[in-house]
DNA sequence: TAGATTGTTAATCGATTAACAATC
DNA sequence: TAGATTGTTAATCGATTAACAATC
């Protein structure tokens, strides 16, 4: 318990089991345990328990993990006990989508300011309210804004530079939507999503 | 070499083999090497050449790898060396932009019908030009085309239902972007993207 | 040939699971 | 108390890495 390397696989599994008790909570549950928990998200209770017990103690023999009490203390973790800015930088059809997003503010995320380049979109609204920006501007206001986590939503041959001025505006934090494998410090953490590759991962198993 | 059971991790390297080699070719590169694309992807070389040791030979000692000839064979191993038709359920922000990704084409995927609950989007053309169909209809014409591959892009309280809708009427891989954990059977394979999760995992890193 | 890089083996490393004492 | 479930240990299992013979 408060291991100080704690393995980053756990960790990508932590925000699963804060998502799970959030759902339970929402039911009215206020109790749980590790083998409802891994039945839910098809994990071995040992496992589950076995990753919690990395951070503390934080359920009861007998009777298993109080539900408000589990997810306050995974956010803590995540350091999601608090609200993030986030930087947008896309305003396509994507972006969009993502500036809209109900499903962020409850999970300590909000979409601050968003950029593109199109000259066609710059000074015009996203559906959600959000001023679109010249992105020429990205790297000035990233800086004086303070933000530290950025959402990468352009096309693929943009996607590096565009990484790279946020890096060098102090961004620490990557979720990039562009299908290429973005190079960055080592400092700075990068999560990819890419559709096509979840989809032929999910072929490879089709005949 | 030709394992039958090759763990799904190094599965899931692969749709990342692929489009780096897809980027290569793309910048009129025709030779690499397993360490080339470690470097580029944070991979370490070893773990390349042993993950595509479970398929065979690919390379030329001294040499490296002819970046078609593994492009090609890596499209085949995946089974996105042919087109597969997928169906979208759910035609809000994400789902338009699903419906309009350029993307999918190039990498094996055909979003053949997009379908909706919303009486005001029924009828209507998606981004894209794609006809929104009435939930109602998902079943029949699931099971008439014999579509295998899903997406469900409609909010968390609908996906498990659309899922086992799709899961009835035939669909055996689901990508899910609602965010909640999704229950299918076994021989159901499902991914899914969540962009909160992806960020939670990323702010445990930020102080 | 000399240099380079593969494919593979064996060793290392790390993650998962099974089991159970502790205890609510 | 009896039953249930945690937190943790040790064993098992699996994945990654280092090293190198083979060979282009």
């Amino acid at each position: 318990m408060g291991d100080r390397q704690v393995p980053d696989i756990v960790v990508g599994r932590l925000p699963i089991y804060l998502r799970a008790l959030t759902f339970l909570k929402a039911d009215n549950r206020e109790i749980t345990s590790s083998q409802e928990l891994g039945d839910r998200l098809g994990i071995s209770s040992a496992q589950i328990r076995k990753d919690l017990s990395h951070f503390g103690e934080f359920g009861k023999q007998g009777t298993g993990y109080e539900i408000r009490y589990l997810e306050n203390n995974l956010k803590e973790i995540l350091h999601v006990d608090r609200m993030w800015d986030v930087v947008l930088v896309g305003a396509g059809d994507l972006g969009n989508a993502l500036a809209s997003y109900k499903g962020f503010a409850g999970r300590g995320f909000h979409v601050a300011a968003a950029f593109d380049a199109d000259p066609d979109k710059i000074g015009h609204e996203m559906p959600g309210g959000l001023l679109i920006e010249d992105v020429a501007n990205l790297e000035a206001r990233v800086q004086a804004a303070g933000w530290k986590i950025g959402i990468i939503a352009v096309p693929a041959d943009a996607a590096q530079s565009v990484a790279n001025t946020l890096v060098g505006a102090g961004v620490i934090a990557l979720l990039n939507y562009a299908p290429i494998s973005l190079i960055a410090p080592s400092s700075v953490r990068v999560e990819q999503i890419d559709p096509a590759v979840h989809l032929q991962h999910l072929t490879y198993y089709l005949g």
